[in-house]
Parts: C-alpha cells; sequence; structure tokens
DNA sequence: CTCCAGGTTCCGG
DNA sequence: CCGGAACATGGA
C-alpha cells in the first residue's frame, strides 16, 4: 500500500458515483481505480470495500468532494413510502452520492450537456480542458477545466471545433458574463433556491433543467431536482400512468412537493437506474 | 440512413 | 401558459 492514504467511506459506492452522469473527467485506471482532477488538484482514488485508497495529501479533499459526509441512510428514509419504482432505483443506486463539484466547471459542463448523450458530453468537456486548459504533468490525460476569463477570450469558431455544435455560442456568452461579473456565482451561495435557480437562468443557454443540475450537483441544493428526457419519462410511466396530457409544470409542481428535502438524490437515483436498464434493454433487442 | 441524446430559445395560438 | 420548431454533432 506505499504511496496511498486510506479514508474510511461507508455507504458509498465509487464506480456508481462517478458513472451516474454528475461528472465526466475520471478516468479508469488498471484495477478498478480512478484519476480525475478535484478542481485544480489531481487525484488518485480506488475503492476497497468501505475504504477508499486516495493520494496522500488529498483525503479531506476527497472526502468533501464526494460528500462522505452525508448520512445516506437518513437521506433515504425522507423518501416517499410506498413508492416501489423509488425504492427499487434506490436499492440499485445505494452508494451513489452527490458530488460538491466547484461552480463553474459544474455550470460550464452542463452547459454542453444540452441534447447530449453522457459519451459526447465527455468528450467535449475534454476537448475544452485540453485545448484552453492548463494539463496536469504526467497525469495525462488530465486537463483543469479553464476559467471563464479564459472561455471568454476564445472565439465561437475555436468552441464549435471542440464539437460543440450551437452550444458553443451559449458557453461563450456565460463565460463572458461570468467573467465580466454579470452573474456573480460564488454569490448564488447565499440565494435561496428560488432566487438561486433565477440567477443561474440568466445566462444565456441556461434553462431550468440545467440550472437545476448546478444547484444540485455543485450548490448543495439536495431539494433541486432536475426534469430531463429521461426523469420526464419516469415520472410520466410512474405516478401520471393513465393522465396522458400532463403538463412539464405539472410534473415540476408534483415532483417539487412529492420528493422532498432530498429530492435531489431521488432524482439522480431514479435517472441512473432508467437509463441503465433502458441500456440493457437496448442490449438485449439487438441479438 | 434514421433515430435520438441529462435543453434552451423563440414564435404563434 | 402551452405546443412546435430550430438549433449541431456523433454514436448506436
Amino acid at each position: 500500500m506505499n504511496g496511498w492514504a486510506q479514508i474510511a467511506a461507508p455507504q458509498f459506492n465509487l464506480r456508481l458515483t462517478l458513472e451516474s452522469g454528475q461528472v465526466f473527467h475520471w478516468w479508469p485506471e488498471e484495477g478498478g481505480g480512478y484519476r480525475g482532477l478535484i478542481g485544480a488538484i489531481p487525484v488518485r482514488v480506488r475503492q476497497v470495500c468501505d475504504r477508499l485508497c486516495v493520494t496522500p495529501g488529498t483525503e479531506a479533499l476527497v472526502a468533501y468532494y464526494f460528500a462522505l459526509d452525508h448520512d445516506l441512510e437518513a437521506i433515504c428514509s425522507t423518501f416517499p413510502k410506498n413508492d416501489p419504482a423509488l425504492t427499487l432505483a434506490a436499492t440499485y443506486c445505494r452508494g451513489i452520492r452527490m458530488i460538491r463539484q466547484p461552480l463553474w466547471e459544474c455550470l460550464a459542463t452542463f452547459l454542453t450537456s444540452s441534447m447530449k448523450q453522457v459519451a459526447h458530453i465527455r468528450q467535449m468537456s475534454h476537448a475544452i480542458r485540453h485545448q484552453f486548459g492548463n494539463p496536469i504533468e504526467g497525469w495525462e490525460p488530465l486537463a483543469v477545466y479553464p476559467e471563464p476569463e479564459r472561455l471568454a477570450q476564445a472565439t465561437e469558431e475555436q468552441l464549435r471545433a471542440c464539437g460543440l455544435g450551437y452550444r458553443a455560442r451559449h458557453l461563450l456568452g456565460t463565460a463572458q458574463a461570468v467573467a465580466q461579473g454579470v452573474v456573480d456565482l460564488e454569490a448564488v451561495r447565499a440565494m435561496d433556491d428560488e432566487a438561486a435557480l433565477a440567477e443561474l437562468c440568466r445566462l444565456p443557454g441556461v434553462g431550468p433543467k440545467i440550472a437545476n443540475c448546478v444547484l444540485l450537483f455543485a450548490y448543495e441544493r439536495t431539494r433541486a431536482f432536475p426534469i430531463d428526457v429521461w426523469i420526464e419519462r419516469v415520472l410520466r410511466e410512474t405516478y401520471f400512468k393513465r393522465k396522458r396530457n400532463t403538463t412539464v409544470r405539472q410534473l415540476k409542481e408534483f415532483a417539487a412537493g412529492y420528493f422532498g428535502p432530498y429530492g435531489g438524490y431521488a432524482q439522480q437515483y431514479l435517472f441512473h437506474h432508467a437509463r441503465s436498464q433502458g441500456r440493457s434493454r437496448n442490449l438485449r433487442a439487438e441479438d
């Protein structure tokens, strides 16, 4: 165990957490571990039962990043009772935690996520990091996500070259707005959920779905409930089976009232479970 | 080749 | 407020 430090990580699943669509810049290593970045700090991490082996000196950083202080047992106990679909998803996703991501990198990454598969988001994120951010020497292929000031100086064409498509205009506009202080991401921390959502939605290309992702994955707003195509399907098929003409507005209101103070956790579990099931179903259909 | 992907914006009822 | 359409790109 030379070169590793250990920390306790009960009720945690590293692989599921990293592959549940929250972050897109962690790379599998031989032996089941990962290397990635927490902000600008390169980290290696692998799980052995209820412990994490991490790069020495990053213990506290890793514990904070993966929210190991969240009491998952208590969180799941706040979920609605007698909900087989949610119970199944929560069981399947046991150990997934909401990562505490750096604000800008989370916002910028999810800004590029619209109408893109997870694999594409990873590609675009990787391209942006390598085109505009600093690579970490000896930690190939890691590169730090570029600051808004850096992207604000890019051209829309350069961003399109990273595979962004129409999202290039949005990312550029948002980078400029943040760099100029039109929207102060740190100041959003002090706002209540509703005001924070509205503030983030002022940025070009940021609507309610992306804003809620950022609130959940970066601002630690565990009530935030992003509704994407997957979750919309789950909600309709699970809770509005016979009601053909339910509006998105009604789905939002239902989710806000139904899932409770840790609705974001419920959302992530329903999302990851549905996506996993969909995949295996597609795989089965192909043979 | 067709379909669709962790949406947002703009437009006409 | 609501439903549709446009918006780019790439993997299945």
